[in-house]
DNA sequence: AGCTCATGGCGAG
DNA sequence: TCGCCCTGAGCTG
């Protein structure tokens, strides 16, 4: 379940695995078969990932692109692989490994033109070296938008999901219901920088922590937590529990059709 | 067995 | 803003 750490670290995945082999590729599921039997046995050239969006190329100019949305998974494990099940979208598998692909909102073959046409329409990608904050701040300081909804546009930046977003503004103390054009550039500058921080932690650990070290369970003398996504977080999904800084409780309410978390006394209007 | 919910995003109205 | 698409886990009964 992905944010745009995951991605990030898929194609990294992908490619120590398959980057220059000639994989089997079949789609069980049947929903991709005539793409995966025309990439059958192709080199995989090279990966990419821009926010949530992961390109696999092929040969000189094939791309397969896919987009996980809310639901899907991505399993990898050593060769023999089994009997896939019948909802994997897309199998690659040669002598050492294989890869499964379930459940994705997109899995589609695209031209090298139609790949730069969704890097067009993306913003700026904390994770990546080409990223230019100062892009997504002409937009955000133009805005009448809450900040927590622009957080969660991706053609403002990309890769940010719902955890990031409430944890990065938990962190930075800004109220999520101010605008966007109400946000200091200094504001934009740390924000920007911590998601930087965080997210890049997120790609090598596998998981999404935020929780600073002086306010972890140990240092603050509280029992360990013990939380079903994995991560230390201050406030997603922590409604009515007491925040970890000041004890208030946690808040939460829907924004754009997504549970929106924070505590209204860390994080002043 | 059926319901609800989840780190997402699209198109219709 | 709503409905819809993709899947699976964790409930309830």
């Amino acid at each position: 379940m992905p944010e745009g750490h995951t991605i990030h670290r898929l194609a990294q995945d992908y490619a120590e695995r398959f980057q220059g082999t000639m994989p089997r590729l079949s789609s069980p599921q049947g929903k991709f078969s005539d793409a995966a039997a025309l990439l059958d046995r192709a080199e995989l050239t090279r990966t990419e990932a821009h926010g949530k969006h992961l390109f696999l190329g092929f040969r000189d100019s094939d791309w397969i692109h896919i987009h996980l949305g809310l639901f899907g998974k991505v399993n990898f494990g050593p060769a023999p692989a089994p009997p896939p099940t019948d909802t994997v979208r897309l199998r690659l598998a040669d002598a050492t490994s294989y890869v499964d692909l379930r459940g994705p909102t997109t899995c589609a073959l695209i031209t090298p033109t139609e790949k730069q046409a969704i890097h067009d329409r993306l913003g700026p990608d904390p994770l990546r070296e080409d990223a230019d904050p100062a892009a997504a701040y002409a937009r955000v300081s133009r805005s009448r938008t809450t900040v927590a909804a622009l957080l969660m546009d991706q053609k403002i930046i990309a890769g940010v999901g719902n955890v990031y977003r409430a944890e990065v503004l938990f962190r930075r103390g800004i109220d999520p219901y101010r605008t966007g054009r109400d946000i200091t550039p200094g504001e934009w500058d740390a924000v920007w920088a911590d998601l930087a921080e965080l997210m890049r932690e997120g790609v090598r650990l596998g998981r999404i922590d935020t929780v600073r070290p002086e306010h972890t369970p140990e240092a603050m003398g509280r029992p360990p937590r013990v939380d079903d996504h994995g991560g230390e977080v201050y406030v997603y999904r922590r409604a009515t529990q007491p925040c970890h800084v000041c004890g208030t409780g946690i808040r939460t309410a829907d924004l754009a059709a997504r549970n929106l978390f924070w505590c209204p006394t860390c994080q002043k209007p």
